[in-house]
DNA sequence: CTCGGAGTGTATGGCGCCATACAGTTGGGT
DNA sequence: ACCCAACTGTATGGCGCCATACACTCCGAG
């Protein structure tokens, strides 16, 4: 047992504040929060929004499509549209060229609520970037990028 | 239903992979990742290994102050101390003074392990930050800071 | 035509964290 | 002296995602 007044050993600096990694971990839990927060009145979380958006946007899309939109797994998109479609926000339609596949959709209402969702959205991304310009935002972007690149690439 | 070759909506942007929000989120879930990856020969996840570095550098620490440094509930924290105390890391010492409290502190076999987990642990740090020099990890952590701060300010 | 590899959605179990509620303890204000 | 707000650790239930395994379907090589 060393003293308590030891200055900062590398071991130390892993769970400290201004550890990066610990850094991404906080902010990705912080962001969903907000988000969450910010769209509690649609009642929909980060993860619902972000397909709402995706399928307003790009069509009817495949369950596997929507996984790889939002970066989660197939399991995962299923659950999602699994509640969204008890919501009667979404639609599963099947595919006539291929029985493997669900077409998902915007319902109506679905189609109502994106509309909604994209102003919303807009105000609440313009709160988290408060105090950062373009030319940050496009840096941040390409340093996250790199960071997920070596984190993918690592191999034990 | 519109055009498939409709132009990029400002809703469509949400869940795209160039958006900052979701890319913060990959980056969390790959980094965790690979520290798992990494430390796989130590048997320890990502927060077990931050709460071994905590209580290898600053000394006996409550669990309130494990939490805090792990940037953790408490409760979480309680259950990855419950793990660590299962294997033989660390123990849980009553507190003459306060009686609400356990200090936590390594065992002979975690104060061992720290030391190996250190070196392994700058190993990974480095294979993570490849391409990045020393005032991009400033800077990012810089960004972090600034959209964790936003995220916590934001109120619905 | 058949057969096997590849792709699609689904079921199940696990993980790490949170929020909430709780009982025990402390410490200061009156 | 007492009481009550504040703090400690814990129990419980929930969330969002993953990995794995599965049944079904497609498609191309032989």
């Amino acid at each position: 047992m060393r003293s308590a007044a030891e200055p900062r050993s590398s071991v130390a600096a892993y769970g400290d504040a201004d550890q990066l990694e610990a850094l991404v971990v906080v902010a990705a839990r912080e962001l969903r929060s907000a988000f969450d927060r910010g769209l509690v009145e649609l009642d929909l979380n980060m993860s619902e929004a972000g397909a709402l958006a995706n399928l307003a946007a790009h069509g009817p899309l495949t369950q596997t499509d929507l996984a790889r939109r939002l970066h989660i797994g197939r399991a995962s998109a299923g659950t999602l549209v699994d509640a969204l479609q008890a919501r009667g926000i979404v639609r599963r339609v099947a595919d006539p060229e291929d029985r493997r596949v669900w077409r998902v959709t915007l319902s109506v209402d679905g189609a109502r609520m994106a509309a909604r969702f994209d102003h919303r959205h807009t105000e609440i991304r313009n709160a988290l970037h408060l105090g950062m310009s373009g030319r940050d935002r496009k840096l941040l972007a390409e340093l996250l990028r790199q960071l997920i690149d070596n984190a993918t690439r690592f191999e034990g």
